[in-house]
DNA sequence: TCACTTAGTTATCGTCTGATTACTTAATTC
DNA sequence: GAATTAAGTAATCAGACGATAACTAAGTGA
């Protein structure tokens, strides 16, 4: 296989890893196993873990910003600009992990390389909402918090209790606009490729 | 020193030291060095990491609660619920890494002991917010999707961008309600402490 | 004062992990 | 068809980390 394309490989599997259990909890060795490489590979691939987890970074704000400009030139839609960024970035959902790795990022702004590449990454983002998308700024701020709640609720697994808790129920149902049961669906398959997984004894 | 105590001092240093680095990120070295004392002692008193870290997470769920029902309580000022709380969330964040703890909980949803008690916690501050508080669901959505907004920002260290891009400026009045004199002062303090650390060496 | 508890420390160990080195195998070029 | 390059793997290492074991010093009560 080329390079190439193994790389964007083992960034996939990166992605989901990374998302699951962070940059500290990742070891290159579960990421070569996702991907079905050698540990060695990976690394020298990408040099270092740190530069693996910023690649990861990357790719997820590309295809951010791209799903977002495609929600922007999309206007045979009547929908209106804001749902239709926002329907937009729950779709993004569907690449396990690429949210929750971004999170990851976040949360680690302390990181002399880490949090730069988030930092400038997020304002990137920022940016776009309100040059790009004409958004306001109390519109930019509104969408941006509903987007980091809807992270947290991916992070935490909130959709395994939807049924079990009328609170949770509740709460996802005002969290999610109007995708709720594409989350519920992505979140079935996953528990199911988990639990093969498992069953596979991986 | 009474172990009561001691136990105390060993939890706010790890609360620091885990909001900076996250769960494994974060060594056990590292919060008794924070904290003053040897590193075997600190996993003596706790058993291991992973209770020390529960540990920290049921402290900050315990402090915000506690926060909370005070602002609930204090009804002398003429400002409505929805501020006075909000008001005493952003005052959490003079904690040094409570809300960073918790937002490392957060995203490790995954984890069969961390991810279910961060989940709970979770759900029992929405319980607050809907039964306690008397938040609808809209408000109590947008209260958390505020919140973690704001926890963002936090991890993500924006302040240090405040005086540097006219975006952040922006995007930091409009996140902290009314309160960004008091979250820049914080991280001037914290920076300087920082700065201080690295001089003498630690 | 002697026995006992409390509050710690120093030393050490086994395991895990990122990274390096050296080797192999299959295309591709000349 | 020999030489070179591309795409990997197996073996291994040095450092770090969580945990355990063994020890010590300071109260404290009978």
């Amino acid at each position: 296989m080329r390079a190439e394309d193994r790389r964007e490989l083992i960034l996939q599997a990166a992605t989901t890893v990374f998302g699951d259990h962070g940059y500290d909890g990742t070891t290159t060795a579960q990421v070569a196993r996702a991907a079905g490489v050698s540990q060695p590979y990976v690394v020298r691939v990408f040099g270092t873990k740190e530069k693996l987890f910023l690649a990861v970074l990357q790719r997820a704000l590309d295809h951010l910003l791209a799903a977002f400009r495609a929600a922007l030139t999309d206007t045979v839609s009547g929908v209106p600009i804001q749902r239709r960024i926002g329907l937009a970035y729950i779709g993004l959902a569907a690449d396990r992990g690429l949210l929750l790795s971004l999170m990851h990022g976040f949360v680690l702004g302390r990181d002399p390389e880490i949090g730069a590449a988030a930092r400038e990454g997020f304002i990137l983002v920022y940016r776009f909402l309100r040059h790009e998308a004409g958004f306001s700024p109390d519109e930019s701020q509104q969408f941006l918090a509903g987007g980091m709640l809807i992270n947290t609720m991916i992070g935490l697994r909130m959709t395994d209790d939807f049924d079990r808790d009328p609170d949770v129920h509740e709460l996802l149902t005002h969290a999610f606009p109007e995708k709720i049961d594409i989350m519920l669906e992505l979140a079935k398959t996953e528990r199911r490729e988990a639990a093969e997984r498992a069953g596979t004894g991986a």
